[in-house]
DNA sequence: TTGAAAGCGCTAACAG
DNA sequence: CTGTTAGCGCTTTCAA
């Protein structure tokens, strides 16, 4: 492995105008410039990027925390992530937490020990262990597609409330009455903003919010389909069901269909997320479009506005969401 | 942010006591083991990775290369991938490379600028340019869940082959005589390796391999939903088609149902990865399950015997798959 | 068992 | 515009 120093011997000049070539190349004349690059190609040399990382105390990495990796949501807007993060000149590199509180502050430890210059947090956590918060600095941690109570964390975040209360307008314009939700977790401020969209729009109608209806799943396929299960068999059945994500939705969808009823002719039933599974199953789902991409690409001019001293104090950034109808939703029956 | 130097004068000893102390701590005594600890603690002293890495030539990371991560397969395959890692003490860099040749090589290009230590490839292509291959020494580069021409690219694979037939033969068994397929890209090895599976099972029942009933698809459910419109609107319809994976099965349900036929009343419909969702659709489907966690564990195995000099040959790992019959497939009608 | 010293490959003052 | 020089923070001989 050829370095700076066999370079700049050949070309005969100082590693100082090897690296300066190298990167401020508008700093060194046209002739040296020739000298130098025909040099490199002879070589075939390739800077270190480790030594050079290390010199200028930059990592250039950018660790992303996922509670859920083979959530397909999570995988598209880390997908927007890295590509933002490639075209400014960052890796991305993945740390799946399977929501763990331990592994998420193990994993962002490697902030404090230059492996990362900043973290994209994608659950609700801030996940930096005490000790490793230097006072007064501003961690470079970032908030990405959920919402926090902390307010001191920037986050990007949907316009959930809006979202939520969105769809359930549209199921009361249906003209439902009895419409049940299988929230996430409820400890997550995610699913209050979720819930309080939920009530305001049945308030709105003069409905009352009530908790029997209300049921939590953890977003998975199999949560969906417990949680409907339930829904089926306490008292008065509900006539449509607001889910908070889409796999949950399919799993609700599932359980009915187990129970021998028929979505949407028996049941509503909506999701939250827009995959693309959603328009291709049966019965197409009415859903909840987030806008995956532009989550990775704020989050991460977010992050390097604060690693680049730009930070113009702390941002949140709420994007617009898109209900979109498809089948899964109709008139009830009654 | 305090430095080796820092807690050396503190501990009252030299530098290299203080990385033996972290490093190797047997070789140092008790008592000064103790005191270096003790002003490892008072500091707050981490080490910087970076330079640690630095000099000792390694990045202890590892470059995964997705052609598309919003696939939750891959996601899960890169789950996998990333719990492996982490327990060996490797972090996982992402590179997503929507199948492109040329941002594969760019983003390969790290493993020669010391970003990363090894690559593993999560497509049927080998990664580096020419220019980045030293001569004579094996490239840290894997193939995993594809299949290569190229033998000497170490691989973990699934028994492709088999699997395909096996499903075929699935389908056989209930009486179907017309079995299409809707296959990956033509080019790709895998399709050809499931190909000759689905081959080898009708000449075992001595029917013919007729190439109008093999349209091909790109992994998509777009293109599952089309590739099905073509095999619907072609002459005589087949009575079952053998989709090369879960998605473009869910599309070319969808496709069968638009047209107004059913699965499996009228035409049954395989797939292949079973995805989580393939379980709660409607009908479930009938998959070929794919053992993806041991995919990570077995690709980071396999890079890391190359990386710590334990490459015994190139190796190649086969798989076992399931074959799991739900409702998506039944005996044809007639 | 420990310390002194060299240096990984690069960048960045500072002179010239 | 270019060269000299001094490190970045750590590991690792080599002696003691």
């Amino acid at each position: 492995m050829s370095n700076i120093r066999a370079v700049s011997k050949i070309a005969g000049v100082s590693v100082a105008t090897v690296s300066r070539t190298l990167s401020t190349p508008d700093v060194v004349s046209e002739e040296t410039r020739k000298k130098v690059l025909a040099a490199v190609k002879e070589t075939g040399y390739k800077p270190n990027l480790m030594a050079r990382n290390f010199r200028s105390r930059k990592s250039y990495s950018i660790l992303v925390l996922v509670p859920d990796l083979s959530n397909p949501f999570f995988a598209m807007v880390i997908s927007g992530i890295q590509q933002a993060a490639k075209a400014r000149g960052y890796s991305v590199v993945l740390g799946n937490t399977m929501g763990d509180a331990e592994v998420e502050r193990e994993l962002a430890h490697q902030l404090h020990t230059n492996q990362a210059d900043g973290i994209i947090q994608l659950s609700s956590r801030f996940p930096l262990a005490p000790e490793d918060c230097s006072e007064g600095i501003t961690p470079a941690v970032i908030n990405c597609c959920e919402c926090v109570d902390d307010d001191s964390m920037p986050t990007v975040t949907l316009d959930n409330v809006g979202a939520s209360k969105a769809m359930t307008e549209h199921l009361l314009g249906l003209g439902h009455r009895r419409i049940a939700v299988i929230s996430g977790p409820k400890a997550s401020p995610l699913t209050a903003a979720r819930l309080e969209g939920y009530r305001s729009a049945l308030e709105g109608k003069g409905l009352t919010y009530d908790t029997r209806l209300v049921t939590e799943g953890d977003y998975s396929l199999a949560s969906g389909a417990a949680a409907a299960g339930k829904l089926l068999n306490a008292g008065k059945r509900p006539s449509a069901i607001v889910c908070f994500n889409d796999e949950m939705a399919i799993g609700a969808m599932h359980a009915i269909r187990c129970a021998g009823l028929s979505v949407p002719a028996d049941i509503s039933v909506t999701g939250f997320d827009d995959l693309s599974f959603a328009a291709f199953i049966d019965p197409p789902l009415t859903t909840i479009s987030q806008p995956t991409e532009t989550f990775g690409t704020e989050a991460v001019a977010l992050l390097l506005d604060i690693l680049e001293g730009r930070a113009s104090g702390t941002r949140h950034l709420t994007l617009p969401y898109q209900l979109v109808v498809r089948a899964s939703t109709a008139a009830p029956r009654d």
